[in-house]
DNA sequence: CCTACCGATCGGTAGG
DNA sequence: CCTACCGATCGGTAGG
């Protein structure tokens, strides 16, 4: 039986941080998912042994919920930078779409995750999630309702536009790539473009 | 939704039949995703014991792999049927995106495992099932890029607009419900109107 | 950071 | 259709 030999002795002190752990783990449950990914894949990752992880983690559910929300929360917080009441509908739809379109693009991983596994959350975090995420759409399609009443915008179902418009730009996480022709702000600028087109915004205006 | 209900006092033979388990899995993975679902929650679900399950499947592995083919193929089929090339780029994809998005109201499991799963299978059914996507999303971008050098559709990226538009479409599968308001024809409708706004398809001719 | 180990559960098989 | 059972792996703990 061959040896397997790993050089830990080069530095002394802790070989990983909690953020590494954080980093290997969004990387695995966003390629494979949180229920297709175990703490061994985890700590192999890292060139540790898996009950070493219990020195930067509380569980694996600790992992996926801080991701979500550290993802949830983030989305908030630019939603409600973008949302300006005192601009145009079409103004604020272009502004949150382009923040909501490029965070897909800049943190895909995060982005796969929450798409994929917030439902894996237990009991009031799963809740919490929810709350978050009707809120995020109840933002959107708020904007639309005003677009419509103004009559700036033409659609006739505002929340399946909002629903459309969101899920339109989760895609990005799927395919975006850095090394691609598009940076992440065009990405995220031709967006803002294909959803004021959704939802009927007169483009001599745009 | 459908409840499968079996008096297995009322007559001999076999109790569940082998569409019933294929049933009960889309259910689960569905609702759990495919390494979220165990073969007991399935025999559970049809009142039998897990190794019962094997005079109906082969294996997990070929429950999942019958859902995702069963759905790509159909899409396929549904796809080149809608997509009468002797017609304009407006009314290919306004058919075509019809036809894909009453599926994805009409079957909403089954769209929700091949979106959350279908990178699971493994080997040369996963190679095969990315080819077929691959498939369905250059259909998409043709037409688009047909609109584009016609001068119906105004879209920088055709490759962007074919992926935006294929991903509201699947966002129906998480929203639909089959009591909601609006029929899987009217949604179906609706978001052909959506896609055809999406690619500044100019209005007066829609 | 490790080794040693835990009970629980996994997909699946044997055999009737 | 069942009971009995398999080896493998799961998340996690004890203890150093």
């Amino acid at each position: 039986m061959a040896e397997v030999h790993i050089d830990r002795r080069s530095a002394p002190g802790p070989s990983v941080s909690s953020s590494d752990v954080l980093d290997a783990a969004l990387t695995l449950f966003a390629e494979r998912g949180y229920h297709g990914t175990s703490l061994k894949q985890v700590a192999d990752r890292l060139h540790i042994r898996t009950p070493s992880l219990y020195n930067h983690m509380d569980s694996k559910a600790s992992l996926l919920q801080r991701i979500v929300f550290g993802t949830l929360d983030q989305i908030d917080i630019d939603l409600a930078a973008s949302n300006d009441l005192a601009a145009t509908p079409r103004v604020r739809l272009r502004n949150c779409v382009e923040a909501y379109a490029h965070r897909h693009a800049v943190h895909r991983r995060e982005a796969l995750v929450v798409n994929q596994d917030t439902a894996n959350l237990d009991g009031a975090d799963l809740a919490r999630a929810q709350e978050l995420q009707r809120r995020h759409e109840r933002t959107f399609r708020q904007i639309i309702e005003d677009g419509k009443k103004s009559g700036e915008f033409h659609v006739e179902h505002p929340r399946l536009a909002s629903f459309a418009i969101l899920e339109m730009c989760v895609s990005i996480a799927r395919w975006f790539n850095d090394e691609g022709e598009l940076s992440a702000d065009q990405v995220a600028t031709e967006y803002g473009i294909l959803a004021l087109n959704l939802v009927g915004a007169s483009s001599d205006l745009r």
